[in-house]
DNA sequence: CCTTTAATTTGACCGTGGTCAATTTAATAA
DNA sequence: TTATTAAATTGACCACGGTCAAATTAAAGG
């Protein structure tokens, strides 16, 4: 029969994420080392491996739970009742995954579940994304001619684009801001200059 | 005064990229090597690096030549008068752009330039593609209340979004196409159910 | 308390991308 | 032809993510 999760195994883990937290607080996400870890939990680095299956875990995992926070902000404030408003409520959340590239191609490579059985945080949070696009939508919606749910899939989209642009060194005068404004217009009010 | 490239350079080079394709061609793009490349190319492994920054950018050169070949084959072709016939014609792209995870996220990655100076092959066929895109839409503008180029981003921004879809296992019954299809409808023909 | 067994931890080791001082090769000057 | 110098090549070496058989620890049974 299995034994329950010792003690110490959630010590040990979380020793690991907390100097994961501490590293890139003080280097930033890129800079984190595997080995810079374990000598500040204090652990080997086969227990880093036996906590998680490989860096980029640990990285989905607490690049997934700053978004989720972010969201939680999103959830709580009022429905935004147009295009500027929407693009302003979503500024925090796209200056943070932009704010290193690697974070950014690490969010687009985990944003698709690799596996059923394996959704991993920041897979989670992008589903979380569209339902509140589309609790936003329900409530006020712009188009009537496609459902909210597409609408926000569309939203999601163009969200993307506007970050992705926003890394092309030929286009990035442009805001990620000032982008999206006439992206959404187009999307969800068609036919109003 | 600088000297002219060296015939030995240009061969040392085409041997590389030549063994480099061979290997792909046998065992796809993410099994490549450099030490296989190296030693079918009969060069040291300091040579490689000295022709390519890195695999990647080598990655980039390939992968960034096939898309130009699935560009030329577009632009030679009929001009879509529909989403559908759209979506249609890309395909074939859309299929070579993922046919592998590891490919689709170079892809990714590479499709912003890091620097104005270097603008990779993968990144100049972005920009090429929404060239074409928009050359469609100038002649046959499916709407007429934003440009042909903010219709262009959008296709493209649709494009990634389908295939990005494509790989999350919670939704990939669908494919590219039938996902595609709907997004153009209403990116295109909004208000035309 | 001791024995057994499952869970956890360890660290030497490996694979692979990438570096760089030293060497070789080829072009130019004398 | 020979000396000089810039370009190209080499391969030992490093960095870092990841593996795994062996050792350690903790829980359960007697």
């Amino acid at each position: 029969m299995a034994r329950a999760v010792q003690k110490r195994t959630l010590e040990t883990r979380a020793r690991l994420i907390a100097a994961a937290e501490e590293i890139i607080g003080e280097c930033g996400f890129e800079a984190l080392r595997v080995e810079e870890v374990v000598l500040r939990a204090g652990t080997a680095k086969g227990t880093f491996f036996a906590h998680f299956r490989d860096k980029d875990v640990l990285m989905d995992l607490i690049i997934g739970a700053r978004i989720d926070s972010y969201l939680d902000v999103l959830e709580a404030a009022q429905v935004p009742t147009s295009p500027e408003e929407m693009v302003e409520a979503l500024m925090p959340l796209c200056r943070f995954m932009t704010c290193e590239r690697y974070v950014y191609d690490l969010i687009l490579r985990y944003s698709g579940a690799a596996s059923v059985e394996e959704i991993g945080p920041i897979a989670t949070t992008f589903g979380r994304i569209v339902e509140i696009f589309a609790g936003w939508l329900s409530h006020q919606p712009f188009r009537k001619d496609i459902s909210a749910d597409l609408q926000a899939e569309g939203v999601h989209a163009f969200m993307l684009q506007a970050m992705s642009v926003n890394f092309c060194a030929l286009h990035n005068a442009t805001s990620v801001r000032d982008r999206l404004v006439p992206y959404l217009h187009a999307w969800l009010c068609p036919g109003q200059a």
